[in-house]
DNA sequence: GAAGGTACCCACTTCTAGGTAAGCTGGTGG
DNA sequence: CCACCAGCTTACCTAGAAGTGGGTACCTTC
């Protein structure tokens, strides 16, 4: 019942319509790095070094431009500590970790059921 | 409990590391059509015209090939009636949606707050 | 006999996400 | 005095994602 009404939604005037402004959130999401940091920022926070590290393949460039991109939609905090050299830290919002309590579930599966999909 | 454990497989050797075959199958679930003809599909099953008309934007050209991609995966299932005019049905296969169940409580997050998001 | 409906495929072009590499800051250790 | 750390920024370039416009098959209806 919840479930239909929600579909409904979401194929008429949801995400489904090219106008909808979910769309622009889903594409920044569901960028090719965007999702990662995501997932890797769900365990803890961590400094901008860290970030490359554990998002393996990721460009400086990239992580910046998707750091940024995930902050403007306050899902991730940046936390600049004016110290030399300079310190870091990114963490999830409120708003990020309703996302990846969303978004995690999907990732584990992706992840378990990859090697007999690809088959 | 359950849920570090999980997330201890995800950032070790699960989506975060390059060589995992996950990201490929991530980049197909979120690639740009990808989630929408999942979500479209998720409703109810469709022909090639409907799903073309219901995501609204998708060209020929990437619905044909979002759709070979989510049929290799495993994910849709394409039936089609040697009739004249052509008549191909497209579904959900069991693998999609257990996907699409994960898919769609993020999707209909996003919905609902892409306004606010935006702001 | 001309037009139209359905589900595509192919060649060509465009565009943009993403990769690469360099530079910048300003103290600190060699 | 030079290199180095961290955390970026910038300019440049390319591969592949995506758009455009055509064609195809076969039968039906006008």
């Amino acid at each position: 019942m919840k479930v239909s009404i929600k579909l409904a939604d979401l194929t008429t005037d949801g995400i489904l319509s090219a106008a909808c402004p979910s769309r622009i959130v889903l594409d920044h999401v569901t960028s090719k790095w965007g999702v990662l940091v995501l997932v890797a920022l769900s365990e803890q926070s961590l400094r901008w070094g860290e970030l490359r590290r554990m998002v393996e393949g990721v460009s400086e460039k990239m992580l910046a431009q998707t750091l940024k991109v995930l902050e403007q939609d306050g899902f991730v905090l940046r936390v600049a500590q004016p110290t030399i050299p300079p310190r870091v830290d990114y963490s999830l919002t409120d708003r990020g970790r309703e996302l990846t309590d969303r978004l995690l579930p999907l990732m584990e599966w992706i992840t378990a059921n990859a090697g007999e999909i690809l088959a």
